[in-house]
DNA sequence: ATAATCAATCGATAAAACCGATTTAGAAAT
DNA sequence: ATTTCTAAATCGGTTTTATCGATTGATTAT
């Protein structure tokens, strides 16, 4: 048994597919089969079922996952520590960002580059679905998104500070001056919405429809940055979360009367897995600059 | 990075002697040395210090070390689980079983479970309809029911016993001695019946029209205890197999008259799925306790 | 029926693990 | 200081094995 083979059989396990599997893994399929064969072999029981051409788990497959993605991580773990502890000098930071909170990570990441110019960052933009789904597949070291409603248990969670929902709307129009506004009287206006996967979104079509209101919901996109340009023409207006247009100079943000007309942002991190030293110094100086808000 | 290596690694560390280490491993002191060198070169740091002829190890070789053990130690786990999934020590059963044959499923259960007592249960009872649909979700590993009017291809069946259609009735009612019953008087008697999902209520059903028959159906009920209570009261009469009475003291089954009055208990499972050893071991049990009615 | 898809298998090749012999160098003994 | 001893590193060659491409066989989709 070797972690080769232990990391081919989950990438099977969770494509359940030879074939892709192999290509993931770049290997060949013909390979792939074999090293998997050999561990059926040494474990003397078979961890899929070929069914004709389909595959599935086995009972022992499905269980035997678990050890060897525990064992699997604990070596990646080990590899990790000692990147570290090489020299904070190397190193890769993954962080996923819903767009409002861009401003957050730009801030803290033109810091941080200074201090440690040697670091690499991947910097994912997605829906807070997106991001999740990524971080359960070991592909970001953290995420930065407001509070979902359904907390898991193996993740981490810290709150960095809370930002009202809010109109936002260009300068121009007539009632850019207002220090808050009912959502009564946003269901009137004309408005271009992120598209359904934005969790901002559906929190503001489920304070509608609490509310028995009808919002004249004429734009929906998935695309932020292009929202913001259909905004600033005064045709439309919008629902963000106030920090989201932080630095934009021709928009306005009116905030929203109501309790829980809030959301908090949070850091988001799986518990139990090494935290990359990097990370943390990251997370440090991103903390230390919420306060200078 | 290879648990092979991880474990010349943790050997090497616990004798701080290559060559005490390499005999201990049954390989040589040069393919220890290699093995060593090759995993500081992925790590890009050394584990070992070399001060002369002697070794210690660096801090990064005593911190990564945790790590190395735990993955091996992870993998060991999972080769130990699937030898006592093998060994019947662990895992679960879960079977599937229609009213009518509960006992045969007790008896063999209780049989089972003094011999392997680790071994965990989930006992679904339901229509053969929701069985059928349950094993095709692999949620289930058999069901034991009885025999459809179609076959499917991707099914293994086995045949166990079989058991009359009755009339099951109070022994308090005058007929109650009869030895056998036509289905023409059958259809005179008031009758409660199980639902229209059960298989025994569709087989009876059938037979009745094929006869021309109106059975008067007062009552129709999903469950099939509810039912025994009524018929107790001696007020309705009710048909299902003879096995589905048995160990019942108040009632009465009296073989119904005719050719192809009587149902074929079967075991229901996947084809060309690994059948767990549990499994095999369990329906050993059952089929053996089944000659003994 | 026909084509497409996928896992298993086969034979050949490249990679790597391994070994024995030798070298290097520190430690111990003279 | 020289020699001897010991243990790790290194070298060259061998064996093992991981890998690949091509093919087969079986199943599913058209």
């Amino acid at each position: 048994m070797e972690l080769r083979q232990l990391k081919y059989f989950l990438k099977a396990k969770e494509l359940l597919n030879f074939t892709e599997a192999a290509a993931a893994l770049y290997i060949s399929q013909s390979t792939l089969s074999q090293q998997i064969k050999q561990l059926e072999d040494e474990l003397q029981v078979p961890l899929f079922n070929r069914i004709g051409k389909r595959i599935t788990l086995t009972e022992a497959g499905n269980l035997f996952a678990v050890y060897a993605q525990q064992s699997v991580n604990k070596a990646s773990d080990g590899l990790q520590f000692i990147k570290d502890l090489n020299n904070l000098e190397t190193g890769k930071i993954a962080i996923g960002v819903t767009y409002a909170l861009r401003h957050v990570v730009t801030k803290a990441l033109i810091l941080f580059s200074s201090e440690y110019p040697k670091i690499q960052f991947e910097i994912v933009f997605g829906t807070s679905q997106e991001l999740i789904q990524k971080l359960n597949h070991f592909e970001l070291d953290v995420i930065l998104t407001f509070e979902e409603i359904a907390s898991e248990e193996h993740f981490k969670y810290q709150e960095l500070f809370t930002s009202p929902m809010a109109l936002v709307t260009s300068t121009e129009t007539p009632f850019s001056n207002k220090k808050s506004i009912s959502l009564e009287e946003v269901s009137a206006l004309p408005l271009a919405l992120p598209s359904n996967g934005f969790s901002t979104t559906q929190f503001i079509n489920k304070a509608f429809k609490k509310d028995n209101l009808n919002p004249k919901v004429t734009i929906e996109i998935n695309d932020i940055p292009t929202l913001l340009e259909l905004i600033k023409t005064g045709n439309w207006h919008t629902i963000l979360t106030k920090t989201t247009i932080e630095n934009e100079k021709d928009l306005h943000a009116i905030p929203i009367k109501g309790e829980n007309m809030t959301r908090t942002a949070m850091l988001i991190s799986l518990k139990d897995v090494y935290e990359k030293k990097a990370v943390i110094a990251f997370l440090k100086i991103l903390m230390e600059n919420l306060a200078v808000n």
